[in-house]
RNA sequence: GGAGAGAUGGCUGAGUGGCCGAAAGCGAUCGCCUGCUAAGCGAUUGUACGCCCUUUAAAGGUGUACCGCGGGUUCGAAUCCCGCUCUCUCCGCCA
């Protein structure tokens, strides 16, 4: 979230910024709320202050077995006020935070405008597309022809969007995770985490899940939990409520985790294959930087994410999201695309944002200045390094063989026992 | 699942109704002392939100809140009462 001060000291610079972004959002309503807050604060500080100098000396006549009755009766009715001041303010800060809730981030300076995906910049474009001497096969009629992914299976054990992988598509997932994260903690210093895969209701307001986008998680029957949509949820809140030494950031983490997202409002798009699942696998990239360095962070976090698919030998560009297609909690995001010959066009395989200090501010991750001793709040970065899922298929779509085997990347072979060709 | 114990500042730990934002110790920071280091001495040492002052900064002043979380009793709650969460111990169960 923003910072209270912040909006209400540049609130024309955010309705701006919002506009750009393509969000109606009613300031006005919240420079009254704020105001109303602020006077009844106030108000009942004022009180509060009265009482308590009263009670002390209401202390201090009965040690001296004095007679207070007096002011005891006075105080009765300061109390009565107090109280229905704070209720009154208590519904204001609930109010003034449920809309704080919902306000999208500030983009960058550097962030170009544009109302969809159509207008992403291409900042970037590695590796040559696969000539190939026949029609490419999209992955799902390769991986059921090799026996390696079972889609009908999925859907009966539990239903649409939910896959069965067997044999050597079981190992190539799996291979592609271990490599993804030998890479990135051998070769760019990410330490490696493993999570709860089900966070509580704090964790998700931390990162932003919550309040807004409750429709898009899955949530456990009877409890406050949820299942997490991205490891980005529990390894950004290992943090949460915290205030860090200045000196151990930046902090790298990566992690593995499945994935479970609902994906309300996708219904009929992507119906078909592994590009979107209910339950997928990602390995992630979390960094907690401090905020001059953090656009720095986020150079470097999406060209880890690039070197994944560099030493898989998979096609790729990386676009910069435009004011209007950027994420509700990020203040920049690229997303690194993949060549899906299959499906003739690119597909978004990692999203690598910077977040700033938004996420900070909702999860209190603070850090302490060690020159002024001031804590402030950290910027906090991620991405996928990269959707598992989505990279089995970028293997498959551009290792295929005219016979409809697939070579395996070098990269990979050592996690797949030296496995060189899926064949039927 | 059953029984019990507990949750206080960076840490240890005192505090059972007002003098408690909280003793003491440790740690940390600054200063003094000192050939150097260590020891010693002194001072400082939580967070958030308002208001005043100020250039809408910093610093300063002032007020309020916070002793796991949420309610209640009371003129007044870290302290009493109720609910919840978490941690620990024992028993049972279990991978």
């Amino acid at each position: 979230m923003l910072d209270i001060k912040f909006l209400r000291q540049n609130i024309d610079f955010v309705r701006v910024k919002m506009d750009e972004r393509g969000q109606k959002i009613d300031f006005d309503r919240f420079l009254a709320l704020d105001a109303k807050r602020r006077d009844l604060l106030q108000a009942v500080e004022t009180l509060r202050n009265e009482r308590n100098s009263v009670s002390k000396q209401v202390g201090e006549l009965k040690k001296k077995k004095e007679d207070a009755s007096e002011l005891i009766a006075k105080m009765g009715d300061v109390s009565a006020k107090i109280k229905e001041y704070d209720d009154t303010l208590r519904v204001t800060e609930e109010e003034l935070n449920a809309f704080v809730m919902i306000v999208p981030n500030v983009q960058h300076e550097s962030v170009p405008q544009g109302t969809g995906s159509e207008d992403n910049p291409v900042v970037r474009t590695w590796g040559e597309k696969p000539a190939f001497t026949f029609e490419p096969k999209q992955h799902f009629d390769l991986g059921e022809a090799l026996g390696i992914l079972d889609f009908a299976r999925g859907a009966k054990i539990t239903g649409a969007r939910f896959t069965l992988y067997r044999g050597a598509g079981a190992a190539l997932e799996r291979a592609i995770f271990n490599f993804m994260l030998d890479l990135h903690t051998t070769e760019h210093g990410y330490t490696e985490v493993l999570t709860p895969f089900m966070v509580n209701a704090d964790s998700m307001t931390g990162t932003g899940q919550l309040p807004k986008f409750k429709e898009d998680l899955f949530k456990i029957e009877g409890l406050e939990y949820y299942l997490i949509p991205t490891a980005e949820v529990p390894v950004t809140n290992i943090y949460r409520d915290e205030i860090l030494d200045e000196e151990m950031l930046p902090v790298y983490y990566v992690a593995y985790s499945p994935c479970f997202r609902a994906e309300a409002g996708s219904y009929g798009k992507d119906t078909r294959g592994l590009i979107r699942q209910h339950q997928f696998n990602k390995v992630e990239m979390v960094k907690f930087a401090r905020p001059e360095t953090s656009y720095d962070e986020l150079e470097k976090l999406t060209a880890n994410a690039e070197e994944v698919l560099k030493r898989l030998g998979i096609p790729f560009r990386t676009v910069c999201l435009c004011s209007g297609d950027l994420g509700f909690s990020s203040a920049k995001t690229y997303d690194v695309e993949a060549w899906m010959p299959g499906q003739d066009t690119y597909r978004e395989i990692s999203s690598c944002s910077n977040f700033e200090d938004f996420q900070a501010r909702r999860a209190a991750i603070r850090f302490r200045r060690k020159d002024t001793g001031k804590t402030e709040f950290v910027h906090t970065l991620n991405g996928s390094g990269l959707a598992v899922g989505r990279t089995v298929v970028a293997v498959l779509e551009n290792y295929q063989q005219a016979d409809g085997s697939v070579i395996i990347p070098e990269a990979l072979r050592p996690y797949m026992r030296g496995l060189e060709r899926i064949t039927p």
